[in-house]
DNA sequence: AGAAAAAGGTGGTCTGACCACTTGGATTCT
DNA sequence: AGAATCCAAGTGGTCAGACCACCTTTTTCT
C-alpha cells in the first residue's frame, strides 16, 4: 500500500506521484497518445487522495507531458510538443544575461553537431536535396532541427528546441532568404566534400546574416 | 469578478491563476525569495477554490519557480534556477544512448567554456591557486564548475550541473588523483598563458584517464 | 526575565459534493 | 432491420470544509 510514499521518501505526496507515474510508464511502456488511468482509479490504486494526484497531473500538463480532455481522460503526449518556454519565457523574459546566455548555448550546439557531422562523415546528401528542392515551405528551423538529427544526440536536440522555442518566442521566426539558402547549401557541401574551410567559411557567414536580421527585429522590443 | 477566468478566457482556472500570479509578480515587483500571497487569501482575493491555487502552485513548484515551506509559505524563487532539464531527464533519459548523450553534451559544455576563456582571455588565476592549494577536499565537480562558471554562462552551467548529476547518479563521483591534478593545471595555466596547445593537449589527457576510470566502473553497472 | 504553553497562520492531504463534457449502449422511431 | 435519439456511466474541473503537521508569535506561568 502507499508505494507513492514507501519508494520515494519525499514528504510531497503529489511528487511521489510524479514517479509513480514515470515508473508505470516505462514498466507498462506506454506510448505518447496513450491513455493513462483516471484521477479516480489512480488515487485508489496508490492509496492518495484525489486532489494529489491532480496536483501532480497539472504539474505534468503544464510541463506538456501530459493531455487532460474534459470527459475523456488523460493521455500521454508528445515529448516533442513541451510548451515548457511559454512558462519560463513568462517568467524570464525580461533578464537579458538570460537571454545572451540562451542564445551562446543554442549557437554551441549547433557547431557542435556540425563538428560531430564532419568529423564523423555522415551522411548529409538528403538534407542538402531537401535544401536545394525547396519551394518557400521549408523553415529555418526545421533546417537546423535536421542537421542536429543528423548529428543524432537526441539531448541536444532536445535543448536546442527549448532554446530555440525561447528564443523565437521572444525574436520571432527566421525567414529563409536566397542568400541564406545559398549559403546553406555551401555548408552542406562543404560537409560532405570534408571541406573544413567551406564549412567554417559558410556558418560563419549565415551566422552575420542572422544577427543582421535579429538586431532589426530587437528595435520593436 | 473572478478576474481569472475574465482576463485569460481558457478554461482551466489553475492556469488563469499562473498568469494571475505572473501579472501579480511584475506589477508588485516581487523578487525572488520574496513571499507570495498564502494559497487561503489568493483563493479568496481571485475567488477560486484553494485546490485550484494548489494546482497552479504545483505546477510552478515542478517547474522550479517557486519554492514552498511548509508552516511558512510560499516563496519565488532564483527564475534561472529552473529544473526543466531534470523533468525531461526523468522522463526522458532511460536508454544507453541517452547516457551516450549526456555525456557528449557534458563534454561539448566543457569544450565550450575553455574556448570561452580562451578567447576572451578570462581570468583563471584564482583557480589555479584554488587548484594548487588544494589539500583534498576539492571535488572533480567543483573544478568543472568553476571553469564553467568562469566562462559565465549561467544556462550552460545550469545544464551542466543536471547532466553531471545524473551521469553522477549512474557512474559515481569522480575522484582527483595527483595525475589529474598535474594535468589539470597544465590546461589552467596553458589557459592564462594564451598557449592552445598545451589547453588541448591537458584537457585530452585528462579525458583519456577519466574514460578509463569511467570503464572500470561501468563493469559493475 | 526566562521558560513553557497556547494561539494563529501556513502548507499538506483527504473526502465528498456538484458541474460540464464525452462516449457508447439502450431505446425509440421510422 | 436500420437510423436517429436519448440517457446513464465515466471522466475531468472546481469548490468547500475538515483535519493534520509545522512554524512563528504571543501569552502565560514560574
Amino acid at each position: 500500500m502507499s508505494k507513492v510514499n514507501s519508494l520515494h521518501s519525499q514528504s510531497k505526496v503529489y511528487i511521489g506521484i510524479v514517479h509513480q507515474l514515470r515508473d508505470m510508464i516505462s514498466k507498462d511502456g506506454l506510448k505518447q497518445g496513450d491513455k493513462i488511468p483516471s484521477e479516480r482509479e489512480l488515487s485508489e490504486r496508490l492509496n492518495v487522495g484525489r486532489s494529489s494526484v491532480r496536483e501532480a497531473f497539472r504539474a505534468l500538463e503544464l510541463l506538456g507531458l501530459i493531455e487532460t480532455r474534459r470527459g475523456e481522460g488523460t493521455f500521454l503526449r508528445d515529448f516533442r510538443d513541451h510548451h515548457l518556454i511559454d512558462l519560463l519565457g513568462m517568467f524570464i523574459l525580461q533578464d537579458q544575461k538570460a537571454q545572451d546566455d540562451v542564445k551562446c548555448t543554442k549557437t554551441m550546439i549547433e557547431k557542435e553537431a556540425l563538428r560531430t557531422i564532419f568529423c564523423q562523415k555522415l551522411d548529409v546528401s538528403g538534407l542538402i536535396t531537401k535544401v536545394a528542392e525547396n519551394k518557400g515551405t521549408l523553415t529555418w528551423r526545421e533546417i537546423v532541427e535536421d542537421i542536429i538529427l543528423v548529428s543524432n544526440n537526441y539531448l541536444s536536440h532536445r535543448i536546442w528546441n527549448v532554446l530555440n522555442d525561447y528564443e523565437t518566442l521572444i525574436i520571432g521566426e527566421k525567414k529563409i532568404t536566397p542568400e541564406i539558402k545559398e549559403k546553406l547549401l555551401n555548408l552542406l557541401q562543404g560537409l560532405e566534400k570534408q571541406d573544413k574551410e567551406t564549412v567554417q567559411t559558410a556558418y560563419k557567414q549565415i551566422s552575420e546574416i542572422s544577427d543582421r536580421e535579429l538586431t532589426n527585429s530587437n528595435i520593436f522590443l
